[in-house]
DNA sequence: TAACGAATAT
DNA sequence: TATATTCGTT
């Protein structure tokens, strides 16, 4: 009962060795002498490694060929190692392990090149459907100029009610990647007593152009952004050139923008740099701001009645702030809100209006975080009211 | 030169 | 359409 040899046994090891190796071995087993069986058995794995080679061209139509005969090498090496001279390599003990793992790489090469065939498929389409994240997605880093590399992490844009999803852009995935590429957490601590740390914004700061309207002027905020962020916006010389990461106004922001607004006497009153200062929206340049101011502008000019309408703040169900028409209940949420996070003066300069787009009937009943919930940027209808609704 | 507004680009 | 960028003006 004793030890079944080797070729009889039914072990199931994962290396195989043929029978001629398992003969040729048995046959060095019987050589007494130490030296004369490693040579013997080095010369074989250098023959069966010479033929490996003239296969090798062919690994991808012999990957069981392979396989075998590098299993073969392996166990032939194995066997080589232990009647290796000992002064020719004292550390025989060490030789061995190593030797293993060099097998072991080898035989993963193999097996991946057997596996070649297999996932090949799979892997294209991986590539076709799964658009990963910031490096594969290659076509619109290309158009982007590394603009991606700017981006920030989705993580970010949800703990901050400023930057609502931006990743869930209407742009979709694209948005989706070019927004959330860089790895960089923000995290509410990072927001000032205000509760306003637009870190989106934290990039520009690490834009060397900040604007024509903002160069200098900003804020306290841009040394505001945590360390952290700063360097990994800073990652790489070449996405200073790139474009800047899109502001994202959300309700909140706007709602602040707004409140702005009306305590600088309203839209055409107001200059971008007052309503950022007014905003205390960390990391809002100016540039956005005006850029915002100026959209907003140009939606409220779209309908005559667009002008300034100076009016007693509670007189009605529905106070009208710098262009939006709100319920009253909704402006003092608003309010309520945006003087927690500013602690600024509520000065409802009322504005009547109601262009198209930016009007909505706060009827539709959707609550502020709602809209955060469901768009990632305010839109301007979702503060507004439909005119038809509006009970003054 | 900074800030602004409009035009234009993305 | 929304936002960023550019450009001319003040």
């Amino acid at each position: 009962m004793g030890s079944v040899p080797a070729e009889l046994s039914l072990d199931i090891r994962p290396t195989f060795l043929p029978k001629t190796i398992s003969n040729f071995l048995h046959e060095v087993s019987t050589i007494g002498n130490a030296a004369e069986k490693f040579l013997r058995l080095d010369d074989y794995v250098k023959r069966l490694e010479e033929e490996m080679r003239k296969i090798d061209a062919f690994k991808r139509e012999l990957p069981l060929c392979m396989l075998i005969m590098n299993d073969a090498i392996s166990a032939l090496k194995d066997e080589s190692a232990k009647w290796r001279i000992p002064n020719s390599q004292p550390v025989l003990k060490e030789f061995i392990p190593l030797k293993k793992e060099c097998d072991q790489k080898e035989k993963i090469e193999n097996e991946k090149e057997c596996r070649d065939k297999k996932n090949w498929m799979s892997s294209v389409q991986l590539c076709n459907t799964a658009v990963y994240p910031p490096k594969a997605n290659s076509n619109y880093e290309q158009k982007q100029h590394f603009k991606v590399e700017n981006k920030k992490t989705e993580g970010e844009s949800v703990e901050d009610p400023f930057q609502p999803r931006r990743n869930i852009d209407r742009n979709g995935g694209f948005m989706r990647f070019a927004y959330s590429a860089l790895p960089v957490t923000t995290t509410k601590d990072e927001k000032e007593d205000s509760g306003l740390s637009l870190l989106t914004p934290s990039i520009k700061n690490a834009n060397t152009r900040e604007g024509s309207g903002s160069s200098g002027s900003r804020t306290s905020s841009s040394s505001v952004s945590p360390p952290s962020v700063q360097a990994n916006l800073r990652t790489g010389p070449q996405q200073q050139s790139s474009r800047k990461q899109r502001r994202c106004w959300s309700p909140e922001l706007h709602r602040r923008f707004i409140n702005a607004l009306q305590q600088l006497g309203g839209s055409q009153a107001a200059t971008p740099k007052q309503i950022r200062e007014l905003m205390q929206v960390d990391g809002l340049t100016n540039d956005e701001v005006k850029s915002h101011l100026q959209k907003y502008r140009l939606h409220t000019r779209r309908v005559p009645s667009a002008t300034a309408t100076p009016a007693p703040a509670n007189q009605s169900s529905v106070v009208v702030l710098g262009g939006l028409l709100m319920s009253q209940d909704q402006y003092n949420d608003s309010i309520r809100t945006t003087s927690s996070q500013s602690g600024s003066p509520q000065g409802p300069l009322q504005l009547a209006r109601s262009a198209r787009g930016w009007s909505q009937t706060e009827g539709d009943k959707m609550e502020d975080d709602e809209e955060d919930e469901k768009s990632e940027s305010y839109g301007w209808k979702n503060h507004l009211h439909k005119p038809g609704r509006v009970d003054v």
